[in-house]
DNA sequence: TGCTGATAATCAGTACTACTGACTATCAGC
DNA sequence: GCTGATAGTCAGTAGTACTGATTATCAGCA
């Protein structure tokens, strides 16, 4: 794992808001395409002190919330693609953070489980998400941006819910 | 150009809305990303029979609306990396769908304007925006569609203006 | 006029994300 | 014990978005 990404599209680059297209700051594509680089920059920014970028913080986030869990299901809890978690898990165990341990009852299987040593760390972590969250949400009021996340929620578990139990 | 993609992360690899984590699925960022990677999916689909994904798209949009640009605004207009924007508008090119002019006074710059072929096809670009804008959104009302692109508005403008003219 | 710093486009290379497809090991049901 | 499904891993691929270097050109000015 190699944390690069420092500035990026600098806002710099942008002359003035004339330079912007009517249709296409009208469709959900562009505008979620565009606000998912800029959030993930931040928090890269943020937590490069920690070795790690936001999906690992991620990770870390939901073995703090539900304990151990198989890899398959971490992955499945982050929307993460099972040959994609692996590297991230290997990542987390190489800065100590989560030990792969074996499953009780299925051989096949990895239990997940932080170590000590990421016990420790997630208060800085879920303190540099916070700011993350309260700086990239800035220009909305607060109700605005629980009205954001509230839809973002609707339309994330939507496309990503299984077809037979939710549609 | 070349384009994959089709399927990804697909709705059966989610096993229940129980596997989720609270805290993850109210931070922006985690939602942003996957809200984005999932709309993409969406345009990519519904543009591969065109030869061309949601950014080809993005730029034509631009070109119709605004008219022959230098290559360096149409990058800023649509929020591209003027690196990233060459191979984009080269693949453009070989659709025959625009072409690089001489600018009239400056000679380091390129104008980008649209073939007929390129005008000619607008009108199923924007079809199949439309389309996937309604099948993206569908979970959400009109209003909450409204709201919606309203904030990552917001969010996008601050977050892309420059320093000394928007803070 | 010629120097200097900035800008436009391009290219090579890098980092990162997210897959597909193949493979091995194992499980669970008959 | 056979069969189909599942868990994890790896190699390879496609795509996104940069950094840094280079060339050509421009614009201001001493």
């Amino acid at each position: 794992m190699i944390l690069k990404k420092t500035i990026k599209n600098s806002p710099e680059s942008i002359v003035s808001l004339a330079l912007t297209s009517e249709t296409l700051t009208g469709r959900s594509g562009f505008l979620l395409a565009k606000a998912a680089q800029r959030v993930r920059d931040t928090y890269d920014e943020h937590l490069k002190t920690l070795n790690m970028n936001a999906r690992h913080a991620g990770i870390l986030t939901i073995l703090e919330e539900k304990g151990s869990l198989a890899q398959n299901e971490l992955g499945k809890c982050a929307y993460i693609d099972r040959t994609t978690i692996v590297a991230l898990i290997d990542d987390l165990e190489k800065l100590g953070l989560v030990e792969r341990q074996e499953h009780p009852t299925d051989r096949r299987s990895h239990v997940i489980y932080m170590t000590a040593k990421g016990k420790e760390l997630m208060p800085q972590i879920g303190k540099k998400a916070k700011e993350v969250e309260k700086e990239y949400l800035g220009p909305l009021t607060a109700s605005e941006q629980k009205s954001l996340i509230q839809l973002l929620r609707k339309l994330v578990f939507h496309h990503y819910s299984m077809p037979k139990e939710t549609r």
